[in-house]
DNA sequence: ATCATTAGGTTAATCGTTTAAACGAGGAGT
DNA sequence: ACTCCTCGTTTAAACGATTAACCTAATGAT
């Protein structure tokens, strides 16, 4: 392997020269000597050491995004977008599985303090259980490593978040299968540990409330932001008598439709879905899913960028955005079909 | 931040008796030296710099893996295994995206080199163009890494792969269809380019053969992997008065069920799909889809242990291992209703 | 009394790069 | 002739951990 030295001592100069011209700050170099170093690097097929250069610098272009997992799609978007937008800048990402689970996260910060990180993204928050989540985010603080949250919120005014207003979004949902005239509207929510079901469970309530209609515990089946989740809360839901349903993500919501298409009950005229995220599935399948977008990549985009901003330029404040979902409007809702 | 020398300074003990303890290699030191240091070290919260401790033994604890992208739900499923597998081995794994090009790949290559990863994992294969393709893989030995290919083959007796039967996996689907009693069967690939879609369409190629059908270049259309391609296919395989389809993978599959949906046009009495995958969407949709279903869990199981073998043993050769697809019979495909 | 051995360490080189500070030679100004 | 620059380059310390080789005092064997 080719290394300064070896390269130093083809060209007879020394180390500090060769790394002069190859990290162009060679204003100082005669251009004779510049060209021979870069000739001789390129014949040397010369590829710096990270590792060396890291060491000295103090900064390694490695960031680290931790996520709960890669099998559901929003993330694995969420990775891939994080990873392009960094890589263009030069930094590479360790990626690190929390599984939701605070106790991992707590792990993996370790792994990834111990490669030396230059920041850290993290998505997707436990829920509001303030004890753990804000002795986590000090532990964060301690790191002395710019964080930046993406979907995901922090009371902290030192953290950056970018993040969807998932209680706008629950709203929304809802607002949309009221004014279709549903009044029975069951909810199919995540784990309601995760902040983002809390909150798009709070939206739901809004809206009932606005219209004047008693929030009903029973109309609400917690699930797990699986398909699986969908398949079992459909009977409940029929059984509640329930002519519309918000699921509180694409993939329950498909759960809920297969499950009703195969029992041969009519969407939207049995029954209206709405979903959230706009996945590929909500596109993809028939009846094609109403549903709630947000707007992830830009998401993703705007975090990056802000991180950059954060590793380049010591003075940038904590910065936060919310990012305001819209409304998709597709076949699996429709106003109930009996006004009774 | 607690380095060695922080610790040995409190401890009043040289660093190298730290760094003994603190890597479980003091045998040679003294019950109340090695207590003394473990306290000290909890009490300073002292994590390795991994990037010295890299430096010089050569040796950085991290893997790379190459990846078309993270959008398509194979590769981002793909990714979360690798990454499981190899953390609980103490590697953390460094994500790059080539979609599909050979130069990104290269460029990508140098990245990770220069990050100083210990092994690389690189899947999907870009086609038989066999020019480019050994350049490429005489490049990967140079590196003097471990390489292990996932779903990807290589002639190259010195490289490791753990890849999927293609050809296999294309045979059954289409042999499905024929001993449904099918005769016209058309068939989605993806890009050409890709091995993979190659293999399948060679699978299909052969099983005609073998039930004395002569292959009509005019029942392929070539697609490209994505859902748009089974949308834009279907009323070509329409015009062509196939009985049945064997798509390439399960999104386009998807593509061309829910476009027939739309059209009022039932599957499986007027045509029926196969796909290949078995993943999430195939499960899910209506009806649920017939398809080929390949390890992905234990093919990236087996070589992620490969690679610890690899990263272990010097005298490890190379392992080259076929993962047998099997067919998953669901009810998108069925004989079909005219027996002309 | 002498020589080995062992227990329990320490020393110091090394990995490959970065970078502030120093250096020598040549030219300019006075 | 002296000082002062400037240019182009080198010196050498530093980053933090690893590890082969070395050291010393104490114990044991003969």
């Amino acid at each position: 392997m080719a290394t300064l030295k070896s390269i130093a001592k083809i060209c007879g100069v020394s180390t500090a020269t060769v790394s002069l011209v190859l990290n162009n700050k060679a204003e100082k170099i005669s251009p004779e000597t510049r060209a021979l170093v870069l000739k001789v690097a390129a014949e040397e097929n010369y590829i710096k050491n990270n590792l060396a250069a890291s060491l000295t610098r103090g900064k390694t272009q490695t960031l680290g995004l931790i996520l709960p997992n890669l099998e559901n799609e929003y993330f694995a978007s969420l990775a891939g977008y994080v990873n392009d937008a960094v890589f263009k800048n030069g930094y590479v990402l360790l990626l690190c599985n929390s599984n939701d689970d605070i106790v991992q996260e707590n792990k993996q910060i370790r792994t990834l303090k111990g490669h030396n990180i230059d920041g850290l993204f993290i998505t997707k928050a436990p829920g509001r259980s303030t004890d753990e989540n804000s002795d986590f985010e000090q532990k964060i603080q301690k790191l002395n490593t710019p964080v930046v949250f993406i979907d995901r919120k922090s009371e902290d005014p030192n953290l950056s978040y970018f993040a969807a207003n998932n209680q706008k979004g629950g709203y929304l949902a809802t607002k949309h299968l009221l004014s279709l005239g549903h009044t029975r509207i069951g909810h199919l929510t995540g784990q309601l540990t995760l902040a983002s079901a809390q909150d798009r469970l709070e939206g739901y309530k809004r809206a009932l409330k606005e219209s004047g209609i008693r929030f009903s515990k029973d109309l609400v089946f917690e699930g797990d932001f699986q398909l699986q989740s969908g398949q079992s809360a459909l009977p409940y839901f029929m059984r509640k008598n329930c002519s519309a349903v918000f699921a509180a993500n694409d993939r329950m919501a498909y759960g809920l439709i297969m499950t009703a298409i195969k029992k041969n009950i009519k969407i939207p005229d049995e029954i209206s879905i709405i979903g959230y995220d706009d996945n590929i599935i909500s596109q993809a399948c028939y009846p094609t899913m109403s549903t709630v977008s947000q707007n992830l990549a830009l998401m993703c985009l705007d975090a990056s960028s802000h991180m950059m901003n954060l590793l380049n330029n010591e003075d940038v404040g904590a910065v936060t955005k919310i990012y305001e979902p819209t409304l998709v409007i597709r076949d699996s809702t429709a106003p109930p079909k009996k006004l009774d």
